[in-house]
DNA sequence: CGCGACATCTTGACACTGTCAAGCAAAAAC
DNA sequence: GTTTTTGCTTGACAGTGTCAAGATGTCGCG
């Protein structure tokens, strides 16, 4: 009753949501294609049916968490100013990268994620275009197009995998962790020298 | 006679050899207890003895790894010039990353690293210092303690994960990709509005 | 010299993993 | 009302890390 024998309605978002569960509470190490189909009341093999394989589970939430990581950087950004602005994005992706260590690894670090599928490279590439659009205001009309932008997403990305952003100081030998947005600041406020120069 | 019985000489030296042979040839994926073992031609339980574990076996190659990225950072740097010398320090940086993405992956990334253990946090530190000093000369004296170096290092190692290193595109809607000495003269080289002030 | 303690490695087992082939049952198509 | 297709199960396989028990070498010490 409390299931119609074998067919489950929606396995496919089962298996996604029971994954996604997994992750956040054991970490990488405990998503598991079979735990995964046992938390969703399926058997072992059944997942193959619906992702061909366990690099098509972790694929499908990591596009999933690229959805949410874009919902995440938007919530926390304002839209007063553009520097605000810009601070606010980086928040969130400071932020969505603490909270969601696990999801993180999964979009960005895991080799077992098949980074060529369509659906993740659309969810990245809209990911991709709110960091984007953010750095407009600042990028200096003499640089070469993409580096404040590069400079910009290089340096949260850096400093969210480094663990800055994490309770827990840094294992090297960096006295004080400076804030984020005094890095950025450094980064963006500044007026180039090229950029002065030619206006 | 080619080897005498089951007393290998130095176990230990060798599955760490086998290890990094087997990343840089096979990746993360391709390392393996057991296959280390085999390749150092022991049976698959010996290196328990000597790293208790697969994370042991792991740090110490980590570990070997971080005194090799100290000597790749070193090797590439020039003395000459302050800033001639901190990008080099970062070519090192960037040119390990992309030459030996197996071991950068283990010392950077891996969670089946104990990133705890005394002679891991000693070679890191020692990695880590390298960069602080190479950042020292640019270090305003208004800014908070490590401002400078952190963002240095943030950058420096998100354009390194990000994969910009890489003869590879960027997956996302980035046009051109800009080298990295763009990035780190625009982080280094202006002057800086409070460092301006005060001195 | 002899013998016990120790270090080193082997063998065998266990639980767990992802993947594949074969089969069954329900639904859909015709 | 069959036949096909879809969705899932069952069972097996090779591979993984880890542990216990044992064999075999070396070394210390009486």
């Amino acid at each position: 009753m409390d299931q119609i024998a074998h067919h489950h309605g929606n396995l496919r978002e089962a298996l996604i949501v029971a994954g996604m569960d997994l992750l956040t509470e054991g970490g990488i190490a405990g998503l598991t294609l079979r735990r995964a189909a046992a938390r969703a009341g399926v058997s072992h093999a059944a997942p193959a049916h619906h992702f061909g394989g366990l690099p098509g589970l972790l694929t499908a939430i990591a596009t999933r968490a690229f959805q949410q990581f874009c919902f995440a950087m938007l919530a926390a950004s304002a839209t007063t100013d553009p520097l605000a602005h810009l601070q606010g994005i980086c928040q969130g992706y400071l932020g969505f990268a603490a909270r969601h260590a696990g999801l993180f690894h999964l979009m960005f670090v895991s080799a077992e994620v098949d980074r060529s599928d369509p659906d993740l490279r659309a969810a990245s590439a809209r990911a991709y275009q709110i960091l984007h659009d953010a750095c407009q205001p600042f990028a200096p009309a003499s640089a070469a197009a993409g580096t404040l932008e590069v400079a910009v997403w290089s340096l949260v990305h850096g400093y969210a995998l480094l663990g800055f952003n994490q309770p827990i100081a840094p294992s090297g030998p960096i006295a004080a962790v400076p804030a984020f947005a005094d890095l950025l600041t450094r980064l963006v406020a500044n007026p180039l020298a090229p950029a002065a120069t030619l206006r």
